[in-house]
DNA sequence: TACTTGTAAGTAACTTATTACATACAAGTA
DNA sequence: TACTTGTATGTAATAAGTTACTTACAAGTA
């Protein structure tokens, strides 16, 4: 393959994909233009219009990607895990990873997030953190009905905090006070979190 | 005074925060304009300029605000507890008030955070999230002390989960899943992050 | 040949900021 | 009081730059 070879439309739109998410790890999304794109993967700003209708298909297409992938990791946790409660701690960690090695990714998904209520975009983004939440909830009835938990738990409450308890550590690191790599803090906050459920260590 | 009566500039700063942060309530706050802005004043655009000498200068004023006001409030409450478990717990109830008051805040401050580390105004955000970090860990260390939390709580994590939890709670309020002004799942996270610390409720 | 992928140039819309000019208002003076 | 004058606040128009997207054309590929 030549450097600037012809390439098939999928490929391309992977392409694509893939700078939007290594851009965003370095810049404001919302800044992010076609332009910047194009000049990242060596292309005229109208070549991507090849490959994507508009600019919000391109981000739809980022968005779309990042749920397939961070879903995927969380099953594969929570399947190799021994019960249920090991299951969501391989699954806070199996995040907290995947963010790790996409850093632009809760940027991508703060942006969209930003977007007024009847964005197509924002509702999908709506749709993929309802979906986790709900997850993570019956995960916790099914953590409590095996008497892994204190059995007076709040399981919505309890969602809440573990989602907040990642976005904390996001945010943490997005200010720039620690490495992004330290595992401490990580392992200190989920350490507590597990405390909040009573679970027997 | 009548409808379009001549203000003082620092009349028009105030009414242009005021109306930032009204506005950043209901849309990307990335995306309000000189133009919206003054629309939503009844001004004309270039007025703005009569009173700020840049858009830049518009939203530190706007950040240094939200500091102004929030610092204010968690003081009251901190200092109105009789304890300071019950300060960190009137802490978090007051944050949560204030969001709720001015929905736009936690938006602005997203935003403020997608800047570039070297964006002045990032790098004020960074340094208000440090300080009220810092002082969480303060307290949480007091808390200890005073034998008011288990005695091997990690204070840095606490802090970090402590601001985690209010952020949880905010995205499940920006997500539209509830009423924002729903008082259940505050307390139930409020109640599960004390749990973590193992306080004596 | 027929189709896909690419380029270079162009366009309409939008954004911040500036400019020339107008007007309210406070203070000083006849 | 009545009049002048200087300054702060406002407007309308527009400059200068950026953005997403389009179009005319070229070249690789089946």
């Amino acid at each position: 393959m030549s450097l600037n070879a012809r390439q098939s439309t999928e490929s391309r739109q992977s392409e694509i994909i893939a700078t939007v998410v290594a851009l965003a790890a370095e810049r404001n999304p919302a800044e992010v233009t076609t332009t910047d794109i194009a000049k990242a993967m060596s292309v005229t700003q109208g070549a991507l219009f090849r490959h994507f209708p508009t600019k919000e298909a391109i981000r739809l297409a980022v968005i779309e990607w990042v749920e397939t992938q961070l879903m995927a990791n969380l099953a594969d946790a929570q399947a190799s895990a021994p019960d249920v409660l090991s299951g969501l701690e391989a699954m806070f960690l199996a995040h907290v990873k995947f963010i790790r090695q996409f850093p632009g990714v809760p940027r991508l998904v703060f942006a969209e997030l930003q977007q007024p209520d009847s964005s197509p975009l924002r509702q999908r983004v709506q749709q993929i953190m309802q979906r986790y939440r709900q997850m993570l909830a019956e995960a916790l009835g099914k953590a409590k009905a095996a008497h892994l938990i204190r059995d007076d738990v709040d399981v919505q409450a309890a969602a809440v905090l573990f989602l907040g308890a990642i976005q904390g550590l996001v945010m943490q690191s997005m200010l720039g006070g620690v490495s992004p790599d330290a595992e401490e803090p990580v392992l200190g906050v989920l350490r507590l979190y597990l405390a909040s459920l009573g679970g027997k260590s």
